[in-house]
DNA sequence: TGGTATGTGTAACAGATGTTACACTTTTTG
DNA sequence: CAAAAAGTGTAACATCTGTTACACATACCA
């Protein structure tokens, strides 16, 4: 119900550049076959885990058995690494491979110790966490938007500021109902009203804005 | 309406730990009256500003005029500091004074310098950032929570597994309301659903939890 | 090319939440 | 202590969104 497309949400990665690492970085690699659990909700984050081949899935679940969102992470990507520094640092998530993996094991020690050391790592490093905190202050920015129209006049509005006025979305209704977390139906409802009433129009996935000030009022 | 209560935000703040900063340090601080704006939306972010005297309001602007949150942030605290190093590195909302205030200026360089040089201004500096993300991921969570109830729940059972069963809540129906973004009679309404359906008891602000498999099933 | 899968438009209906209003209770304050 | 303010419970109603269902269009594939 609320999964979360793993297209909206890990955007940024470290890049595969090992020459970010110095040879005598120390370091464990582990690996792990298909469907293993590889770290639990609530269990310690000591160190900074980076997904060199594979897939894993992350399932936030409610004590027992509920899910709450899903994320699918292809390598290479760190897991979690905001957490690591956090006061809390425990995962927020179980992390299950999907298909055998390979996960690069940095101590936290390690890695204080390599941003002192390495100006770049610590660079890459900042600006992952950062863009991932641009993500979320969007996505929550848009999820605190209550009206379906609020939400597509937020989203279409944001993509004019990049494209102009007129512009290609790359993904069909179904899709944006998932980005918005609404359903189907009721995002094809709310879109033909607004066609209908002269803010924007819509030719297969070209969108045109046809009123600023109107689209502006839907946000409330 | 979607206004963001500014005790739900920001929770951590560089500690005033002056002995953090080296007597080397390049800064600048600047002072600004009352009901100044002193960043704009979409302006470039290039360096850490530390606010350290008065308060400001931030707030988010659809490109005219219309609003979308507000928070209020008291001295001392950083302003954005996760945008500095972000490939977008512009600020996502208007800053304005709310009173005569102080902002403590770090040019990026500098900031990078003393990250490499003082690792306990590093590991604050982290540590902060972590602290915000986890915090954005946990109410990207409860957002994402469609009915009242279920993000009821999902608020109790957080806190019954710090405090156990029974805890109190110091907040009002109306600041709760606000916090999970719906109408206070509505909120009421919920609650007393709950009550009549014997998952929770309410006591004043003493909250007990009676049935936790019902709790998580209303989470969905 | 024809058939199948996928995507879209739309309607009827049910359910949840917001809005407004008001009585009542509790807390605060002078 | 009394009056005012703040907080709570609740009802009627409006509105919005989800659900389900189905017709139709479009894209894909053998």
């Amino acid at each position: 119900m609320t999964n979360i497309n793993p297209e909206w949400v890990g955007l940024n990665q470290f890049d595969e550049d090992k020459g970010l690492f110095p040879a005598d970085m120390s370091y464990s690699i582990q690996n792990y076959r298909k469907n293993i659990l590889i770290f639990r909700q609530g269990g310690v984050c000591d160190a900074l885990y980076i997904l060199i081949q594979g897939s894993v899935k992350t399932e936030m679940i409610t004590e027992n058995g509920n899910l709450l969102g899903i994320e699918i992470i292809k390598a290479p990507r760190p897991l979690a690494p905001a957490f690591l520094f956090s006061d809390n640092n425990r995962f927020p998530v179980d992390v299950t491979t999907l298909e055998d993996a390979e996960v690069l094991r940095i101590p936290k020690e390690e890695v204080i110790r390599l941003m002192t050391s390495q100006p770049d790592f610590m660079k890459q490093f900042l600006t992952h966490n950062a863009n991932r905190t641009q993500f979320l202050t969007n996505r929550l920015q848009l999820l605190s938007i209550k009206t379906i129209k609020g939400k597509i006049a937020h989203f279409l509005l944001e993509q004019s500021s990049e494209h102009g006025s007129k512009f290609v979305i790359n993904r069909n209704q179904t899709e944006l109902a998932g980005f918005f977390g609404v359903a189907r139906p009721s995002l094809a409802r709310s879109l033909s009203e607004m066609v209908q009433d002269g803010v924007i129009s819509i030719n297969k996935k070209e969108y045109t804005l046809l009123n600023n000030e109107g689209l502006r009022e839907l946000l409330l």
